[in-house]
DNA sequence: CTCAGATATATGGGATCCCATGGAATTGAC
DNA sequence: GTCAATTCCATGGGATCCCATATATCTGAG
């Protein structure tokens, strides 16, 4: 727990540190990065964001207002269901999204990748453990070389964390 | 990572749910059980359970404003120092910090209690290992059903972030 | 003793997080 | 077609987080 803790307060403090420098707080990098992977022609809403990034709707909305004031990305109204927006990058946002790396998480990638493979399975699985244990759906835990994870039903999670 | 951001927002979810029941925050709480884990007969400082807690002096200086409203905390000026202020459980706090415990927390403890020793003294390594790669100082990372990490220099662990 | 530099903490500012809620749209039973 | 239930998202509210800063205090060199 310990290690948790100081494993997110350091990607905190580097999310500030990125903040500093770019201009582009860490849950706005993240959210861009995270349609610019969701993007293979496809626009993404704000509860899809929502469920990728692992955080609440209202949230999400915060920050892409953040972004469309940045020139980042723009809201449009879905075709398909008038509730909804979809989120687009801009070009601007784009190259930001495709260049841009927060310096913790990529001392996280580059440990992960000289581990050893069965301590990195090991690894994996304890989080896996972890997760399972804490009452979150079951699915298999993807590290961030790894394919995105399929967007969870987040409603049934939160449920779920209610009734344990 | 994506398994971190999960156990992460299931702590956030979890909190926020304990808050509902008892009124308390997960940062209130976990101040509290910080204080009533230091007190082997001594009082500590905002500097020092900022530290232990992995958050910041600020944070904890806003967090013990609410214990105190409360009544559950109370501030006293340090004789040693005039510029340190204590931080005191009241009777009505050190009940609340012995009896309550956030769930996913103790369904992180059961879980990780489940596991086979020698995947938990794994699990525990490549944890240490992560917090190693992101450039935090190098502890062993000690697990909630271990003794309290010594108190670490914070700003040190900030500049060596900054450097790398 | 003096004073520059360092330390401790409260406070303001801004960003993010979740909960609650309202308004608009959608869905499906009747 | 009607309408209750559900869904989607923007917005307000409150708590927490870190940075920056001001004020008071401490420390140690000169």
């Amino acid at each position: 727990m310990d290690a948790l803790r100081r494993i997110v307060q350091a990607l905190r403090l580097s999310s500030r540190d990125a903040e500093k420098e770019t201009g582009m707080s860490g849950a706005q990098l993240f959210v861009l990065q995270t349609l610019a992977a969701a993007e293979a022609g496809k626009a993404a809403s704000i509860g899809e964001l929502a469920a990728r990034t692992r955080t609440d709707q209202s949230s999400v909305s915060v920050v892409v207002t953040r972004l469309e004031e940045r020139g980042l990305a723009l809201r449009r109204p879905a075709a398909a269901d008038a509730r909804r927006v979809e989120v687009i990058l801009t070009s601007k946002g784009r190259k930001i999204a495709t260049t841009a790396e927060p310096p913790a998480q990529a001392r996280m990638v580059e440990t992960l990748e000289r581990l050893p493979a069965t301590k990195l399975t090991i690894l994996r699985s304890g989080l896996e453990d972890l997760v399972a244990g804490m009452g979150v759906e079951r699915q298999p835990a993807h590290l961030f070389f790894e394919e995105p994870a399929p967007k969870a039903v987040r409603k049934k999670a939160r449920t779920t964390t209610v009734s344990s």
